[in-house]
Formats: C-alpha cells, sequence, structure tokens
RNA sequence: UGCGGGGUAGAGCAGCCUGGUAGCUCGUCGGGCUCAUAACCCGGAGGUCGCAGGUUCGAAUCCUGCCCCCGCUACCA
C-alpha cells in the first residue's frame, strides 16, 4: 500500500466512540479506567488523525436505574437521586484525574435520556418488535431474583445463596422479539458490516447466534413497595423497563438530536468481555427493529488482573482509582496511562497489572526512550549549538544523498573509530511519513496498541541515528573539518525534528507529557501546549510533514533541555501504595 | 453439555489463515561508545514451537486424537 496517499488524505468522517455507562454503586477501578482510557487514545487519536476539520465525540456515563441503586440509598438514608449523583461524581473526579478527554458524560437519570429511551421503547412496542409473554424461570424468593436456567441446574435447583429450594414462577413480562433478527445479524456480523473485535469474540458471538435466539425480557414488574425508579413501561403502569436495555440506548439518546444526528452510527463501542453479547447482538438488533443503523464497530477487551490474580470482592484486591494515583504520583500520570494503554488487555486473554512490570514497562518504554532521547538530543542542541539549529534537514547537506552523513563519518574515521557498516543511509522523511500513516490506518482498525507503536519505533530510530552518526565526535572536529559545522547541524536538527513527530504519535497515551515537550522546544504551532486536551491546529500528516512542512521545527527555534521527562525507576523500591482508606 | 480462545527461550508476546533458515520486548552475558536519565549501539547464550500420530521432499504453520489453562453459555450492572 502506496504509504503517502493515505497520508495525505486524513479521515473527515464523524468518529463517535463510547465506552459503557457504569453501573454508579461501583466504585471507579482500573477496570472502568481501563475502558474509558482505551476510549480516550481513541478519541484523542480520531482527533490528531483528523485534524481540526474531524468532528469527534466522545461519550461516557453512569447507569443510574437499577433496582440496587435505590436499595443502596435507602440504607444510607439518601434518596435515589441524592446517592446517584453523589457516585456519579466520584466517577466524574477519577475520569478528570486521568485526563479522559470525554465531550459529554451521560447520566440516565436525565431527561434528555430517559424521554428518548422511553419513546424508543415505545417505538418497539407499535411496531411489535416488543410484545407481551409470559416468563417462566427458577425464582429465589430470598433474593428476589431470578436465575439462569444453568445457573438454577448448576446449584441443583436450590438458591446459591441461602441453599433453599427454587421456586419455577411464571410472570408476565414485555419480551423483545430478538429472534427475528438471528439471520440479519449473523450476516451483519460475519461480513463485518457490525465489526466484532478481537476476532476471537466474533467467533465466540457467532457461535451463539448459530445456537439459536429466543426473544429477551425486557421489563419487569414493578412489585409492592418498589422505591419509583427507572422508567416505566409506555403504556403499561405495572412494569418498568429492564435497565439494561434502557442502559444500551444511551449511546443514541445522546445524539438522537438536531446537533448531534451525524455522529449515529458509533463509529466504536469499547467495553469489556462481559457485555458483549447486549453491545454485539441485542444492541444493533434493536437498533434493526428502530431502522437505526448498527455501530460500526464492537471491541471487546478482556480484563486486567492483579500481580497475577483475578480481581474479586472477595478477595478486595480491586485496584481502585487511589492506587492509581498513587503510581501516578510517583511516576506521573501519563506513565499510568502507557502502561495501562500498551500493556493492557486489548486482545482477548486477561493482562496482568504487577509492580515489578510496570517497572520494567517504564523504564524502557519511556525513561530509556523518549525521556533519555529528548534528553540527549536537546542537550547536543544547546551545547553544540547554543540551543537551535540554524539548519533544517533539507538542501546539500541534507539526508539522504546529502553532505551531512559522508562528513559525519569522515570525523568518524580521523578520530579512530570507523563506521562499521558505512553504507548505511537514513531516510527520516520516509520513516516520519510512514509512521504517520500507519497510525491512521492503524486506528482505523481500532489497533490501538501498534499505532502507539509506531511513535516509538522512531524514537528507536533516532538513538540508532544518533549512535551511527556520532555527532559528539563531530562536534569535536569542527575546526579541522570543513562544513562540519552544517553536517552537525543537519544531523541535530533530524534527530530533534524526528522526535518531534514521534511525540505527536505518542500524544494519544500521553497528552500531558508530550504537551510539556512541545513547551520546551517551543512547538506552539502545533496546538495550544499549554492545554494539551486543546485541538490541533491540522490534521496529522500536515503535522508529521518531516523537515519541510508548515509545522516543521524552523531554523533558529529554541529547544531547551528541561529536567527529565520520565525519571528512571527503581525496581528495588516498595511499590506504590494507596493511602489506606 | 455446547461454543470459542490459548499452550512458542527465565517473563510477556508475534509468527500459524497464504507450509520452506523460529522473531520481538524485558531479563542475562560479552563488547563498543561517552551526547544522554548506569543511558544508547553491536554481538552472544538460552526454545526438539503442550503430547502423540498423519499428510508432504519439507510443518510452529495443514489434518486427526489426547492433555492442560482460560473465557462465554443470555434475563446479574
Amino acid at each position: 500500500m502506496p504509504a503517502d496517499e493515505s497520508t495525505n488524505t486524513p479521515p473527515t468522517d464523524p468518529y463517535y466512540v463510547t465506552t459503557p455507562i457504569y453501573y454508579v454503586n461501583d466504585r471507579p477501578h482500573i477496570g472502568h479506567c481501563y475502558t474509558t482510557l482505551v476510549a480516550d487514545v481513541a478519541a484523542r487519536m480520531a482527533r490528531l488523525v483528523g485534524g481540526p476539520g474531524r468532528e469527534v465525540l466522545f461519550l461516557t456515563g453512569t447507569d443510574e436505574h437499577a433496582e440496587k441503586v435505590s436499595k443502596a440509598a435507602e440504607e444510607r438514608g439518601l434518596s435515589p437521586m441524592d446517592w446517584a449523583t453523589q457516585n456519579a461524581e466520584r466517577f466524574k473526579d477519577a475520569f478528570r484525574f486521568m485526563n479522559f478527554s470525554h465531550d459529554d458524560f451521560v447520566r440516565t437519570t436525565e431527561p434528555r435520556h430517559k424521554d428518548k429511551a422511553a419513546e424508543y421503547i415505545e417505538r418497539l412496542v407499535r411496531s411489535g418488535d416488543i410484545e407481551l409473554g409470559d416468563y417462566e424461570g427458577w425464582y429465589d424468593p430470598s433474593q428476589e431474583e431470578y436465575l439462569t436456567e444453568t445457573v438454577a441446574k448448576e446449584h441443583d435447583f436450590k438458591s446459591p445463596v441461602t441453599g433453599r429450594d427454587l421456586e419455577k414462577r411464571t410472570e408476565q413480562n414485555y419480551f423483545f422479539r430478538l429472534d427475528k433478527y438471528e439471520g440479519w445479524l449473523k450476516e451483519q456480523i460475519e461480513t463485518d458490516a457490525i465489526r466484532v473485535l478481537p476476532e476471537a469474540r466474533k467467533n465466540e458471538v457467532l457461535g451463539r447466534i448459530k445456537q439459536g435466539l429466543q426473544r429477551v425480557p425486557v421489563s419487569r414488574k414493578i412489585k409492592e413497595g418498589d422505591a419509583d425508579w427507572g422508567i416505566t413501561m409506555p403504556g403499561d403502569d405495572e412494569h418498568r423497563i429492564y435497565v439494561w436495555i434502557e442502559a444500551l440506548c444511551n449511546y443514541l439518546t445522546v445524539v438522537d438530536n438536531d446537533d448531534r444526528q451525524q455522529f449515529w452510527p458509533a463509529t466504536v463501542h469499547f467495553m469489556a468481555k462481559d457485555i458483549l453479547w447486549f453491545h454485539a447482538v441485542i444492541w444493533p438488533a434493536m437498533l434493526k427493529a428502530l431502522k437505526k443503523p448498527a455501530p460500526k464497530t464492537v471491541y471487546a477487551h478482556a480484563y486486567f488482573i492483579a500481580e497475577g490474580k483475578k480481581m474479586s470482592k472477595s478477595l478486595g484486591n480491586f485496584i481502585e482509582i487511589d492506587q492509581l494515583k498513587a503510581y501516578a504520583e510517583r511516576y506521573s500520570l501519563d506513565a499510568v496511562r502507557w502502561y495501562l494503554a500498551t500493556q493492557g488487555p486489548l486482545g482477548a486473554t486477561d493482562s496482568d497489572f504487577a509492580y515489578s512490570r510496570f517497572v520494567e514497562v517504564y523504564n524502557a518504554d519511556l525513561a530509556n526512550s523518549v525521556g533519555n532521547s529528548t534528553s540527549r538530543v536537546a542537550n547536543m542542541i544547546d551545547k553544540y549549538l547554543g540551543g537551535s539549529c540554524d539548519r533544517t534537514c533539507n538542501g546539500e547537506f541534507g539526508l539522504p544523498g546529502g553532505k551531512a552523513l559522508p562528513l559525519a563519518l569522515r570525523a568518524l574515521e580521523s578520530a579512530g573509530k570507523p563506521a562499521r557498516d558505512p553504507s548505511r543511509t537514513f531516510d527520516f522523511a520516509t520513516l516520519c511519513r510512514e509512521a504517520a500513516s500507519a497510525m491512521t490506518d492503524l486506528h482505523a482498525n481500532a489497533a490501538l496498541e501498534p499505532a502507539l507503536a509506531s511513535g516509538q519505533r522512531l524514537v528507536d530510530a533516532v538513538d540508532d541515528f544518533v549512535s551511527f552518526t556520532a555527532p559528539f565526535t563531530l562536534a569535536k572536529q569542527l575546526d579541522t573539518i570543513e562544513h562540519a559545522d552544517k553536517a552537525l547541524q543537519t544531523i541535530l536538527y533530524t534527530c530533534a525534528e524526528t522526535l518531534r513527530i514521534a511525540s505527536l504519535l505518542l500524544y494519544p497515551a500521553m497528552p500531558e507529557k508530550m504537551a510539556d515537550l512541545w513547551r520546551r522546544w517551543h512547538c506552539d504551532h502545533l496546538t495550544d501546549p499549554n492545554d494539551c486536551n486543546s485541538p490541533f491546529k491540522a490534521p496529522l500528516a500536515e503535522l508529521a510533514r518531516f523537515g519541510d512542512g508548515d509545522y516543521s521545527l524552523k531554523p533558529g527555534q529554541q529547544i531547551e533541555k528541561g529536567d527529565a521527562l520520565f525519571m528512571r525507576a527503581d525496581a528495588k523500591e516498595a511499590a506504590p501504595e494507596a493511602p489506606s482508606t
């Protein structure tokens, strides 16, 4: 594929990315943060790749209408709304801390959601996609809940909690005719019209669809003494819309208005694997019934486990937001974001959040690479060139083919350290163009980890280039080799300019640190470096133009070294601990 | 029970679809360099690719069987 062509045409289609809305009784933990971070990286990448001309909407929020929410509120002597508000704030705080760039935060208790959701259900009733029927199942009277056939059988038809016999009960419910859409769903997912990722999950979903789809209950009978919480079934006061069904609607309710109509269908829904079925099957079928297009991509990641152990309430080993804060305090927030984004369970298998691994990744990917590389390059520019390059990488000294490289080789030779392979050539313009193009293509395929890796490759290339050309050796021969100064400027410019482009590619995961670098290097022409959430001034293809673009480093541009971007971490130090609560 | 994913150097992973010198990151050992954050560059050691059969001139890669790990199995958020 011709790399330069796809780079020249930045995407302009509206990009709409969502996270699940989170169960508001939960305390924010690594799971919520991870899913939302993935969406944040995707959203930032969409804005970067597309530039100011592309509309991007990133939505997250809270799911508040569960029965247990009103119960939890009651236990605390609060109204359900007050309790929900209080907890929604915790999510908002956590997400602010994580520097997520969501454009909107929806709460299912907001009228804009409730009204539309009820309207959708009503439409489905009218179209016959939702109908009244009998639900027969195993009821656990002690827990006041129905159990699935499988669970009931597993526990020998006794309550898993109390061990008492389950009752076979029948009640009237509204059902969504999921069964009507079996063939359509199978076809949509098979052909990737609805792309289910990763591949393993697609197979899983298709496998289940082939086993046959049944209608799904979408309402609950309102019981005596129930709190007035949730949305009642349109036209039937005795039923309440089942929260799951209502919650799914949030993706649409928020954009189903004059201002945001262009965002539907959603570009990508991110979620954890446990709720894939709702998003890949039930939700698209509901949309089909509503005559709305289905989401383009449904991406289900796996779980984080903690220090090799599955996180569970009984073990009490959930990595909560406070622990992430403790890591961020020691290593910077962006280091946490980087670790989660690049080591996370984007594939089908779970990933481990382990301190030893964190330190390893931090040192390898951040301290020793981007951090050290920007440091050494800035330092040489400061030391040898007084803090700025007066020459770009173009012209007769440029690379590849110009005089800079032969002069560097000559300096090495006269210092008695000839290059091992003098025939090597370097073409950073192409390298950078391909890296930017790779990010654009990978992002379009929701392949976020490889997209971020394209930035790392540029940093590695700079380190390799510095070793090969040894500008520090050249710098000692400015008086003895003619034009050595020009070669030196060209080489260091090449390094700095490549790092500038690398920083753009690393930005989606590490916005604050990269903005920090842009402040030191006076790159305020990319975006506002004092606000890493401000829009970019052009699409990536233009921003990442090497050497001769409008956004390239300019001759004379001040490059300040500053403090280490990422201090090396000491693995012998004890793991950061969250303050005990 | 059914369906799906996985088992590749000490650790974490890629390669398998489209068979043909087994690769990457970290760790480890040796060398180089000195601009840099004990960093960076080069090289070495370390794997009979879960097990057993089969197809093939040739299999980590295709087929069959088996073992182990994990996930999903819908009305719980």
